[in-house]
DNA sequence: CGTCCAGGTCTAC
DNA sequence: GGTAGACCTGGACGC
């Protein structure tokens, strides 16, 4: 299987460069392989076990290699839809190109940089934004792994220890894992109850998470009102969130781009409504510029 | 050893 | 609406 590298607006996309375009991209079920320059995740089916695929740039296509025991054609589909929603292929940023073209900072960009890894679903997106509030990102690596480990469902023929080869798991499986889990095993302190909170309104239907990346009809505003809802997600998760959601309006301003934008803009000091009217000329997608220009030399590290 | 704080958020004024 | 203080955890640091 695999899938071209053009955006809907015909733009390119840069693979790599996209594997790398943050770091929730190296939380289970994904990882990415600095190596080979691949790419890899785990994802849930509807109606098969989970899938482990691995990601790779091939004569100007992305690669797809299923692992383990091969899918039938429905979950085949539904396994490369899955991915191009992950790598985020669907989408158009030729727009947002437009408008770094013009801005020394950003015209690298349009090459093929912007699109951010997302997760298969927005309840994993919250709840892995949650795990990197208020704690090093070590923490947040423990409390993943420990999550998908324990209590997601395992690809046929995963490795029978550790969180790779698992996908990440449903709102059911967190919603009953129980005070236990979280304290002792996944040490998530204070976020367990948050987590099984959240899981349990998804799971009994009280709350619909996942329309948030599918009602256009929504605004920024009421996707971040919604956000701010659950608990355990304040300003900056709900950024972090929105931007996964391809809502880029607003900046991602936490204890590491504060410092790092100060380092790449050679500033001595900056306030967050300094930060903001920088990015102002991006419109929709301010947010996606400062997290490039905050992230430029990634790239060549 | 204690204190600080890391890709913050919640509650109570 | 704005602002202290508490909060799980565990490295990093100063004493």
């Amino acid at each position: 299987m695999s899938l071209p590298l053009r955006g809907r607006g015909g733009e390119p996309v840069d693979l790599w460069r996209t594997f790398i375009s943050h770091g929730v991209a190296s939380l289970p079920p994904m990882r990415v392989s600095e190596d080979d320059r691949t790419f890899e995740v785990t994802v849930a089916l509807r109606r098969a076990k989970p899938r482990t695929v691995l990601v790779s740039e091939s004569r100007g296509m992305a690669r797809l290699e299923v692992r383990g025991r091969a899918p039938g054609p429905d979950a085949a589909q539904e396994i490369k839809d899955s991915v191009a929603h992950i790598l985020r292929l669907h989408e158009d940023l030729s727009g947002f190109y437009e408008l770094a073209r013009g801005d020394d900072a950003l015209s690298w960009v349009t090459s093929g940089a912007g699109r951010m890894i997302r997760s298969a679903t927005v309840f994993e997106e919250i709840i892995k934004t949650i795990c990197t509030t208020n704690c090093a990102w070590s923490a947040t690596k423990r409390m993943v792994h420990a999550i998908v480990e324990h209590l997601g469902e395992p690809a046929p023929g995963a490795p029978p220890d550790g969180a790779w080869g698992r996908a990440f798991p449903t709102p059911e499986a967190i919603a009953t894992a129980g005070d236990g889990f979280f304290k002792q095993v996944a040490r998530a302190g204070y976020r367990g109850p948050y987590f099984m909170a959240i899981a349990r309104d998804v799971a009994d239907g009280s709350v619909d998470l996942e329309r948030l990346a599918t009602d256009d009809e929504l605004s920024d505003d009421e996707i971040e009102k919604r956000l701010l809802a659950l608990p355990g997600v304040g300003p900056y998760a709900a950024a972090h969130i929105m931007m996964m959601l391809g809502r880029y309006s607003r900046l991602i301003l936490d204890s590491w781009t504060r410092p790092t934008y100060l380092r790449v803009a050679g500033k001595r000091s900056a306030t967050d409504a300094t930060i903001v009217r920088r990015f102002k000329r991006y419109g929709r997608y301010a947010g996606l510029a400062f997290w490039l220009f905050v992230t430029s030399d990634w790239a060549d590290e």
